[in-house]
DNA sequence: GTTGGCTATATTGTAAACAGTCGTGCGGCC
DNA sequence: GGCCGCACGACTGTTTACAATATAGCCAAC
């Protein structure tokens, strides 16, 4: 629209004053379609480590234009969910032999921890989350494995969650889908990702207040969950063949 | 360039044989400058909590492009070093004296755990790096604010390397970031961040393999650095305005 | 003097077109 | 028959311009 009167304002403008972003909707990104869409998918395993995320087929599905799905790929990246490497695209995160056992040595400190602290922290409406919790998990469908997947990963979650602290629950979240691609590169075929009476267990000595024990029963579990996996054969050949040409380079420079 | 002879392909083409992507470079954009600058500006104290980050003042400090800046400025909000607030911009972070709080328990686990598993680990070069570290730690300039600030935080993440794990790295990185965060926010003015012998004592206990002591130390360190912060008056001043509006929106309710 | 509305500007967000790069498959060549 | 070069196509990355929104200052009204 065009201005109806005559300019008369200066140009002259004073720097603006610096206001602080106080009370604002922190709405983030975390809360956006895509992100969420491609996050569940992942910890149900529907996509696999590897698979190519194309940004035109992502716009697709989700109906959306492609800036927002780069926006969510370069979130994900970030969070080390995703791989993005130039001019070739996004691919679900597949985590070296190395990063997987960090990762579950990393959740053996957080979690033990938490569970330390969800066992001193534990309220009135804390038992009844967790009550509630076991309950959903004792009777649900064992045949529907996307649902078993998220009520395993969510039990983890609300563990936590009861341990009081945000930053803390983060690093879980972020440590659980880690533990998802970890689990999905190096599972032997045909075994759940928990032991399902771990879970039980572990609620009721929280629920008891046993600290020792549900501390102690944590860590077990975790290392029960890392026995399952064990290093792809795969890679070794490729590091084989490193190897063999790391071997002929230094004899070239050693023979002449 | 056109085409010099007549096209004879057929456009049916196969889908795409899905090839792993293996071995490529790795190269993330937490090396980009924009991001390295920013993050050094802060943890360097450069940059306060709540400061603007206008993306065509660092397009043109940085000599790039609004894009660029754009997709830095997302990875540090993704990492919760910046705040990016719908129609208004980014800003550098300002946590609440909860997460506040909550940044320093996290890092008294992470950390007491690192000291741990440094101890066990400590090899030959290990050892050589940290008495590398600690004689710098011990002549540089203390005058000299910034260079302090960063030999600081180096000791901190050191330990968290001779822990060799680094998933458990890169949470050490992120939580002293945020502590910087954390502490310029809630700092008294004039204190130091670490008190200044308190590295040797570790250093010295992880050298002399003494487990117990240096994990005591490390915790007893992080206790002291929490002390030193306050929660700022002025948020109560906020909060005191909030819990008016919502007692008076609870007694309209209740009243009628 | 203070308050409310209005307009212009600065700044962010979005869309579309363009350019660059890499995988892929064919054709020729040894 | 196997290998190498070449060109195409698909995809990602970047630039550009445009649209939307919030901020700041001014004027009028009370």
């Amino acid at each position: 629209m065009k201005r109806t009167r005559p300019l008369k304002r200066k140009p002259k403008r004073t720097e603006p004053k610096h206001r602080e972003p106080e009370a604002v909707d922190p709405r983030s990104i975390d809360d956006d379609p895509v992100v969420q869409g491609i996050l569940t998918a992942i910890s149900q395993k529907r996509l696999k480590p590897g698979a190519k995320l194309g940004e035109d087929k992502l716009a697709a599905a989700f109906g959306t234009t492609r800036i927002h799905i780069r926006q969510a790929l370069s979130h994900l990246a970030s969070r080390k969910v995703v791989m993005q490497i130039p001019n070739r695209g996004a691919f679900v995160y597949r985590p070296s032999w190395e990063e997987a056992q960090d990762i579950f040595a990393a959740r053996r400190i957080i979690e033990t921890a938490a569970v330390s602290a969800a066992v001193d922290r534990l309220d009135k409406a804390g038992k009844a989350e967790l009550k509630a919790h076991m309950e959903r998990e004792a009777r649900h469908d064992r045949n529907d494995r996307w649902a078993s997947l998220s009520l395993t990963a969510e039990f983890h979650i609300l563990v936590a969650k009861l341990a009081g602290n945000r930053v803390l629950l983060e690093m879980s979240r972020e440590l659980m889908l880690r533990t998802s691609l970890a689990i999905a590169t190096f599972e032997q075929p045909g075994e759940p990702d928990c032991s399902p009476d771990a879970h039980p267990d572990i609620g009721a000595l929280i629920l008891a207040r046993d600290k020792a024990g549900a501390v102690h029963a944590m860590r077990h579990h975790i290392e029960e969950m890392e026995q399952r996996i064990r290093p792809k054969e795969g890679e070794d050949e490729v590091d084989e063949l490193t190897a063999i040409f790391k071997e002929i380079g230094a004899r070239a420079r050693a023979g002449g």
